[in-house]
DNA sequence: TAGAAAAAAGCAACATTGTTGCAAAAGATA
DNA sequence: TATCTTTTGCAACAATGTTGCTTTTTTCTA
């Protein structure tokens, strides 16, 4: 008989799935589920891993690319070429992300935060340019590693 | 006989390389000839095209490598997990770099600008965490694809 | 300016990462 | 449960990045 904490987190996952009009398989939902109880961000070799040797690598790459699109994760560029992905807390949907959050990348452990309440700042920029997003990403110390 | 333009750029090439305490050869001259005559940033891939067949692979590699240790080039983050890499307009050296303009990637033409007289903000970060580097990345549209 | 020493380039082999088409398996629907 | 649809796993491949070693080029000094 399974735990109660593990039947309110897979009721969760398939919460989440449906609303986002997503079939429930067992590789999204482990996936989901890594996020959900993750701190910061995670690459997909950080997935690849954890997610054991369960599931086929090209699954994973369709999982987040399918997560992407629906607006469950978003990505965070590093400067070391590994694309991370993190849940988006915002409201963001198919189609279109509202991640005006910053990153944080800390240099001692690594990890890569999420800084909901950091807002994105106004950036002014010369004639002849328009913005759409921004991206912030700062690297630093974080709170564990001080 | 060579033309004006070619020797007075082929010294140019030959002071800075000089400068950093780097020996002259073919693959460094062609390669930081490519970022002097470009407005933006260059990809790995970009290089290797535009550098011709006329290097190996691990060459570039091995000299993008030296470049950023010199604090000649610097490193842009992207979205799309490919690094691109720009000349240093600051006073960059061995070791230490100290870029703090932004960066501008055109959702049009897909180039990545350096905006040299815009300058990173101030970020507030939560308790706990300090900051280092803060890079900024905007998308938009530049001024040639308006 | 020739020759020795040092540095860089090229090459080959390999590792890692990402992509695609297709058949089998699993999930949704009625 | 049967049928239709979607997802997965697999295999093959492409692209990207790394390493050790030999040859070539550059630098340095006599
Ligand atoms: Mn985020
Ligand atoms: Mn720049
Ligand atoms: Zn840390
Ligand atoms: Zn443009």
């Amino acid at each position: 008989m399974p735990k109660e904490a593990t039947i309110i987190n897979n009721n969760r996952l398939i919460k989440l799935l449906k609303q986002n009009g997503l079939s429930i398989t067992d590789s999204r939902k482990k996936i989901l589920q890594l996020f959900l109880e993750q701190d910061g961000a995670l690459s997909h070799g950080d997935i690849e891993k954890r997610a054991g040797e369960k599931f086929d690598r090209v699954t994973v790459y369709r999982t987040l690319q399918v997560f992407v699109d629906k607006g469950i994760v978003h990505t965070i560029p590093t400067a070391d070429n590994s694309i991370r992905y993190a849940l988006c807390k915002d409201e963001c949907g198919e189609g279109h992300h509202h991640d005006h959050h910053i990153h944080f990348v800390c240099d001692t452990c690594n990890t890569t935060y999420c800084l909901d309440d950091v807002v994105t700042p106004e950036i002014k920029l010369p004639k002849g340019y328009s913005a759409g997003h921004v991206e912030v990403v700062v690297e630093g110390v974080c709170k564990n590693c001080q």
